[in-house]
DNA sequence: AACATGATCAACT
DNA sequence: GTTGATCATGTTT
Protein backbone atom coordinates (compact mmCIF):
# COMPACT_ATOMS: atom_id res chain seq x y z
CA UNK A 1 0.00 0.00 0.00
CA UNK A 2 1.00 3.62 -0.82
CA UNK A 3 1.72 6.37 1.61
CA UNK A 4 1.15 9.42 0.17
CA UNK A 5 3.88 11.90 1.46
CA UNK A 6 4.07 15.60 1.06
CA UNK A 7 7.38 15.40 2.14
CA UNK A 8 8.81 13.63 -0.88
CA UNK A 9 7.42 16.34 -2.88
CA UNK A 10 9.73 16.53 -6.21
CA UNK A 11 10.98 19.95 -6.02
CA UNK A 12 11.76 22.66 -8.50
CA UNK A 13 15.77 21.22 -8.48
CA UNK A 14 13.85 17.68 -10.19
CA UNK A 15 11.94 19.35 -13.07
CA UNK A 16 14.97 22.07 -13.70
CA UNK A 17 16.54 19.94 -15.79
CA UNK A 18 17.11 18.29 -19.05
CA UNK A 19 13.74 17.55 -20.16
CA UNK A 20 14.64 14.08 -21.35
CA UNK A 21 16.19 13.00 -18.04
CA UNK A 22 12.70 14.47 -16.17
CA UNK A 23 10.99 12.39 -18.84
CA UNK A 24 12.78 9.33 -17.78
CA UNK A 25 12.75 10.33 -14.34
CA UNK A 26 8.84 10.74 -13.57
CA UNK A 27 8.60 7.05 -14.69
CA UNK A 28 7.55 5.27 -11.10
CA UNK A 29 6.46 8.36 -9.32
CA UNK A 30 3.07 9.25 -7.62
CA UNK A 31 1.07 12.30 -8.82
CA UNK A 32 -1.52 13.02 -6.64
CA UNK A 33 -4.36 15.67 -6.70
CA UNK A 34 -6.96 16.56 -4.31
CA UNK A 35 -10.17 17.52 -5.35
CA UNK A 36 -13.18 18.12 -2.43
CA UNK A 37 -10.96 16.54 0.29
CA UNK A 38 -10.80 13.33 -1.88
CA UNK A 39 -7.19 12.16 -2.33
CA UNK A 40 -6.55 10.78 -6.26
CA UNK A 41 -3.03 9.31 -7.01
CA UNK A 42 -1.84 7.33 -9.88
CA UNK A 43 1.68 5.87 -10.52
CA UNK A 44 3.17 7.54 -13.80
CA UNK A 45 4.09 4.47 -16.32
CA UNK A 46 4.78 6.69 -19.58
CA UNK A 47 5.90 10.14 -20.45
CA UNK A 48 7.14 11.80 -23.39
CA UNK A 49 9.71 14.83 -23.71
CA UNK A 50 9.15 17.81 -25.52
CA UNK A 51 12.58 19.66 -25.93
CA UNK A 52 12.85 23.26 -25.79
CA UNK A 53 15.22 23.25 -29.36
CA UNK A 54 15.01 21.32 -32.42
CA UNK A 55 11.97 19.68 -31.89
CA UNK A 56 9.33 20.47 -34.62
CA UNK A 57 6.67 18.43 -32.37
CA UNK A 58 6.61 20.68 -29.15
CA UNK A 59 3.91 23.23 -28.95
CA UNK A 60 7.15 25.97 -27.97
CA UNK A 61 8.60 25.56 -31.73
CA UNK A 62 6.71 28.55 -33.18
CA UNK A 63 7.59 30.31 -29.82
CA UNK A 64 5.99 31.62 -27.26
CA UNK A 65 2.07 31.97 -27.42
CA UNK A 66 -1.25 32.46 -25.55
CA UNK A 67 -1.90 28.58 -25.60
CA UNK A 68 1.48 27.77 -24.69
CA UNK A 69 2.99 30.46 -22.32
CA UNK A 70 2.81 27.71 -19.20
CA UNK A 71 5.37 25.93 -21.23
CA UNK A 72 7.70 29.33 -20.53
CA UNK A 73 7.40 29.87 -17.21
CA UNK A 74 8.94 28.18 -13.99
CA UNK A 75 9.89 24.77 -14.07
CA UNK A 76 6.72 22.83 -12.09
CA UNK A 77 4.82 24.41 -13.76
CA UNK A 78 0.97 22.67 -14.83
CA UNK A 79 0.48 23.07 -18.59
CA UNK A 80 -2.94 21.90 -19.78
CA UNK A 81 -3.89 22.38 -23.28
CA UNK A 82 -6.96 21.24 -25.49
CA UNK A 83 -6.88 18.89 -28.36
CA UNK A 84 -8.51 17.90 -30.86
CA UNK A 85 -11.42 20.50 -29.65
CA UNK A 86 -12.13 17.86 -26.77
CA UNK A 87 -9.88 16.38 -24.41
CA UNK A 88 -7.52 17.75 -22.04
CA UNK A 89 -3.48 16.70 -21.90
CA UNK A 90 -1.25 17.39 -18.91
CA UNK A 91 2.27 18.07 -18.90
CA UNK A 92 5.07 19.37 -16.04
CA UNK A 93 7.51 22.27 -17.41
CA UNK A 94 10.94 21.33 -17.70
CA UNK A 95 14.27 22.94 -17.95
CA UNK A 96 15.75 26.20 -16.52
CA UNK A 97 15.75 29.99 -17.49
CA UNK A 98 12.11 29.32 -19.42
CA UNK A 99 12.85 27.67 -22.33
CA UNK A 100 9.88 26.26 -23.48
CA UNK A 101 10.30 22.82 -22.72
CA UNK A 102 7.77 20.39 -20.84
CA UNK A 103 6.59 16.52 -20.18
CA UNK A 104 3.85 14.94 -21.29
CA UNK A 105 2.23 12.75 -18.70
CA UNK A 106 0.41 9.77 -21.43
CA UNK A 107 -0.21 6.96 -18.65
CA UNK A 108 -0.43 5.85 -15.10
CA UNK A 109 -1.36 3.36 -12.55
CA UNK A 110 -4.54 3.91 -10.19
CA UNK A 111 -3.39 3.66 -6.51
CA UNK A 112 -6.12 6.33 -4.81
CA UNK A 113 -9.35 7.60 -5.56
CA UNK A 114 -10.14 4.93 -7.89
CA UNK A 115 -14.18 5.42 -7.73
CA UNK A 116 -13.77 9.08 -8.09
CA UNK A 117 -11.65 8.28 -11.22
CA UNK A 118 -14.32 5.86 -12.26
CA UNK A 119 -16.98 8.74 -11.95
CA UNK A 120 -15.15 11.46 -13.53
CA UNK A 121 -13.73 8.87 -16.71
CA UNK A 122 -17.43 7.00 -16.92
CA UNK A 123 -15.23 3.80 -17.45
CA UNK A 124 -15.28 0.96 -14.57
CA UNK A 125 -12.08 -1.26 -15.76
CA UNK A 126 -9.09 0.06 -14.06
CA UNK A 127 -6.84 -0.45 -16.45
CA UNK A 128 -8.57 1.71 -18.88
CA UNK A 129 -9.02 5.20 -16.56
CA UNK A 130 -5.71 6.47 -16.84
CA UNK A 131 -4.62 4.91 -20.25
CA UNK A 132 -3.32 7.83 -22.89
CA UNK A 133 -3.12 11.70 -22.21
CA UNK A 134 -6.46 12.62 -22.33
CA UNK A 135 -8.32 10.00 -20.44
CA UNK A 136 -5.71 10.07 -17.88
CA UNK A 137 -6.35 14.01 -17.69
CA UNK A 138 -10.30 13.25 -17.40
CA UNK A 139 -10.25 10.72 -14.66
CA UNK A 140 -8.22 13.36 -12.81
CA UNK A 141 -10.74 15.91 -13.86
CA UNK A 142 -8.37 18.76 -14.74
CA UNK A 143 -9.75 21.37 -16.76
CA UNK A 144 -8.27 24.04 -19.03
CA UNK A 145 -8.76 26.34 -15.92
CA UNK A 146 -5.85 24.74 -14.33
CA UNK A 147 -2.95 25.38 -16.78
CA UNK A 148 -0.01 27.05 -15.28
CA UNK A 149 -0.94 25.88 -11.79
CA UNK A 150 2.06 24.75 -9.04
CA UNK A 151 2.98 21.47 -8.67
CA UNK A 152 4.14 22.53 -5.43
CA UNK A 153 0.43 22.73 -3.83
CA UNK A 154 -0.97 20.26 -1.15
CA UNK A 155 -3.62 20.01 -3.60
CA UNK A 156 -1.61 19.25 -6.50
CA UNK A 157 2.08 17.35 -6.29
CA UNK A 158 4.39 14.23 -7.14
CA UNK A 159 6.35 12.59 -5.20
CA UNK A 160 8.91 9.56 -5.44
CA UNK A 161 7.46 6.45 -3.35
CA UNK A 162 9.90 4.57 -3.53
CA UNK A 163 13.59 4.53 -5.14
CA UNK A 164 12.76 1.48 -6.86
CA UNK A 165 15.07 0.14 -9.99
CA UNK A 166 12.41 -0.07 -13.08
CA UNK A 167 13.14 -1.36 -16.05
CA UNK A 168 12.38 1.68 -18.57
CA UNK A 169 12.34 1.33 -22.38
CA UNK A 170 12.23 4.43 -24.68
CA UNK A 171 10.66 4.91 -28.35
CA UNK A 172 9.27 7.31 -30.79
CA UNK A 173 6.59 9.67 -29.37
CA UNK A 174 2.73 8.48 -30.27
CA UNK A 175 0.89 10.59 -32.48
CA UNK A 176 3.03 12.99 -34.13
CA UNK A 177 4.13 13.61 -37.99
CA UNK A 178 7.29 15.66 -37.49
CA UNK A 179 10.24 14.36 -35.05
CA UNK A 180 9.45 10.77 -35.13
CA UNK A 181 13.24 9.93 -35.43
CA UNK A 182 13.57 10.98 -31.84
CA UNK A 183 13.15 8.39 -29.20
CA UNK A 184 11.39 10.76 -26.56
CA UNK A 185 8.77 8.78 -25.30
CA UNK A 186 9.66 6.78 -21.82
CA UNK A 187 7.65 4.08 -20.30
CA UNK A 188 7.31 0.79 -17.75
CA UNK A 189 8.62 -1.84 -19.77
CA UNK A 190 5.22 -5.00 -19.82
CA UNK A 191 3.05 -2.36 -17.70
CA UNK A 192 -0.46 -3.37 -18.48
CA UNK A 193 -1.59 0.71 -17.93
CA UNK A 194 0.08 1.87 -20.73
CA UNK A 195 -0.85 3.49 -23.47
CA UNK A 196 0.41 1.84 -26.40
CA UNK A 197 2.88 -0.60 -27.83
CA UNK A 198 4.68 -2.14 -24.96
CA UNK A 199 8.08 -2.12 -27.93
CA UNK A 200 11.68 0.12 -27.07
CA UNK A 201 15.12 0.46 -26.31
CA UNK A 202 16.66 0.28 -22.63
CA UNK A 203 17.66 3.36 -21.88
C1' DA B 1 -5.68 22.45 -42.87
C1' DA B 2 -3.54 20.41 -39.15
C1' DC B 3 -3.76 18.73 -34.58
C1' DA B 4 1.05 15.60 -28.49
C1' DT B 5 -6.76 11.77 -28.98
C1' DG B 6 -10.29 8.41 -28.14
C1' DA B 7 -14.49 5.66 -29.22
C1' DT B 8 -16.51 2.61 -32.22
C1' DC B 9 -16.91 -0.89 -35.45
C1' DA B 10 -15.55 -4.06 -39.05
C1' DA B 11 -12.56 -7.59 -40.32
C1' DC B 12 -9.34 -10.18 -39.37
C1' DT B 13 -5.90 -13.89 -36.65
C1' DG C 1 -7.47 -10.10 -28.91
C1' DT C 2 -5.87 -7.04 -32.37
C1' DT C 3 -5.51 -3.85 -36.14
C1' DG C 4 -7.04 -0.37 -39.23
C1' DA C 5 -10.53 3.01 -40.96
C1' DT C 6 -13.49 6.67 -39.72
C1' DC C 7 -15.28 10.41 -37.26
C1' DA C 8 -16.39 13.77 -33.44
C1' DT C 9 -14.93 18.23 -31.99
C1' DG C 10 -12.91 23.18 -31.67
C1' DT C 11 -8.57 25.64 -31.36
C1' DT C 12 -4.55 27.15 -33.67
C1' DT C 13 -1.92 28.40 -37.67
Amino acid sequence: MINIDINKMLNHDFYNRNTEIVAKDLIGKILVKKIDNKILAARIVETEAYLPENDPASHSFIGKTKRNQAMFEKAGTLYVYTIYGVHRCINFVTEEEYRGAAVLIRAAEPIMGIEEMKRYREKKEKKLLCKGPANLAKSFNFSIYEDRKSLFTDELFVFEDADLNYPILRSSRIGISKGIELKLRFFLKDSEFISANNKGEPV
